[in-house]
RNA sequence: GGCGAGGUUCCCGAGCGGUCAAAGGGGGCAGACUGUAAAUCUGUUGGCGAAUGCCUACGGUGGUUCAAAUCCACCCCUCGCCA
């Protein structure tokens, strides 16, 4: 996997990063090509464990750096276990609020078995850091003193990320995290040669002050460069891009299912970017895909669905989140591997109703939404719609299959009888 | 530390003793239309209940009152100006 294969292989990595839309900004005046081209070079990535699990806006630099390992370069990981603990204002409009260490403990866990997925971590691959490891240990004034002597106030408060909280506040805690990545980049390169810092576009200033210091320190010149923030046409960051919220790389928190059918649903505007960014398909498919039109770009959402979820969940997910997707919506195949609930005989047998049933199998959030969802024709049992939903399920309800539920257009959920 | 302005339901934001589960907007959800798209129109949007209704909610804690998001006291937090 040292070259891409295609005829794009040959063509200068930074060109082809940007034909797919991952290129936002880059620092110095062009020697960044030349810099990846000449040799092998290790380059990193921070994910700061403010969470315990990545979501959709964390894939891009993800699969950017998955592009650079596939050319050759060599990834580390950064999961911020310690920056965690101050919080990162950039992009941020208002004071996160703290997380304990020991939570960031879990998740940094969490983060590190998620990362794996995307790159290659065999031997001489990319490996995982956690800044804990160089930055709990600090001594404040020997920090201040070589570190915190570099960093100019006056241009700090220039960043974006810290000009914006000017006005709905920002602490000297936050106001802080710049010159910590800045340090985790210098000692990075300290310690493994890492002269290339990848990030979103949110993290511009963090990453040229990395620049900056390891100049003044180490009298190198490093790199850095930021992917784009995505947004879907309809102007949702990517980090929130569904109406729960956040599109989950965990499968505890997003199902590979509901991870699959979130890019099937991609707006038809959106179908060639993301085709680009969150796939590794060559371009002349891209291109063919996304010049469909109308109704034929579903063939392009399904591609990208299903190249989509193998990577994040795996091939034989993948395949069960397509065919149960063409189960329910086409009505091609069986439904053995849609969304499934089971119940015990004994709920059954005390003549549970339609309403419990929909709030037991998570397409309601509560018994008043259900009644909500009935008044207005929105609950389907067994393929109708359902018109009282007080009525007691009887085993007569249940197909071979079990029963087929759905709230709205979309939301399905299939009833089995048996040990949950 | 002083003075001033604020903290309202998912978000923004009105309310300033009862008619308030709380205007309006955004977002969400549903229906119609459709291509599991977009746009549009309509409805809906705390929980429990078949229902009269009950419960929880307006930063926190107490208090005044038949009755408080609305008044009082203290406390916490944010913003601004001053020190």
């Amino acid at each position: 996997m040292r070259k891409q294969t295609s005829k794009e292989g040959t063509m200068e990595l930074l060109a082809s990063l940007s034909e797919r839309g991952l290129v936002h900004q880059m620092t110095g005046t062009g020697g960044l090509p030349a810099f990846l081209n000449e040799a092998p070079r290790v380059f990193y990535a921070g994910f700061d464990a403010t969470a315990d699990s990545l979501h959709l806006g964390h894939l891009v630099p993800l699969m950017a750096a998955a592009h650079l390992q596939r050319a050759g370069h060599k990834p580390l990981v950064l999961v911020g276990g310690a920056t965690a603990l101050v919080g990162d204002p950039s992009g941020r409009s208002s004071e996160r609020s703290l997380l304990t260490a020991e939570d960031v403990k879990q998740n940094v866990t969490a983060l590190k078995e998620q990362v794996e997925r995307f790159l290659d971590f065999g031997p001489g691959g990319a490996e995982i850091l956690d800044n804990a490891q160089w930055l709990m240990d600090l001594n404040y004034i020997a920090f201040l003193r070589d570190i915190g002597k570099h960093f100019s106030v006056n241009r700090m408060l220039t960043a974006d990320s810290v000009r914006t909280r000017l006005e709905t506040g920002l602490s000297f805690l936050e106001f802080n995290y710049m010159l910590l990545q800045s340090y985790d980049f210098l000692h990075l390169f300290r310690t493994r040669g890492c002269l290339l810092q990848l990030g979103g576009a949110d993290q511009w200033g963090n990453i040229v002050a990395g620049v900056d210091l390891v100049r003044r320190m180490a009298g190198v010149e490093a790199h850095g460069f930021t992917v784009p923030l995505v947004t879907t046409s309809t102007g949702e960051k990517m980090s929130k891009s569904q109406p729960g919220g956040a599109v989950w790389l965990d499968p505890e928190k997003t199902s590979p299912y509901d991870y699959y059918q979130f890019w099937i649903n991609t707006d038809d505007r959106d179908l060639g970017k993301f085709l680009r960014l969150y796939t590794f398909l060559p371009m002349e498919q891209v291109r063919d895909l996304e010049s469909q039109t109308g109704a034929d770009l579903r063939g392009g959402k399904e591609t990208l669905a299903f190249e989509a979820t193998t990577i994040a969940h795996g091939r034989s997910e993948a395949e069960a989140a397509r065919n149960a997707s063409r189960a329910l919506f086409q009505g091609a195949g069986n439904t053995d591997d849609a969304p499934t609930f089971a119940v015990g005989p004994e709920t059954v047998a005390r003549g549970v109703t339609l309403l419990e049933l929909f709030v037991m199998a998570g397409l309601a959030p509560s018994k008043g939404e259900v009644r909500r969802l009935s008044e207005q024709g929105g609950l389907y049992a067994g393929g109708k719609r359902v018109t009282d939903a007080l009525k007691p399920v009887t085993l007569d309800d249940f197909s071979d299959s079990g029963l087929l539920l759905r709230a709205g257009k979309k939301r399905y959920c299939r009833i089995v009888i048996g040990e949950q």
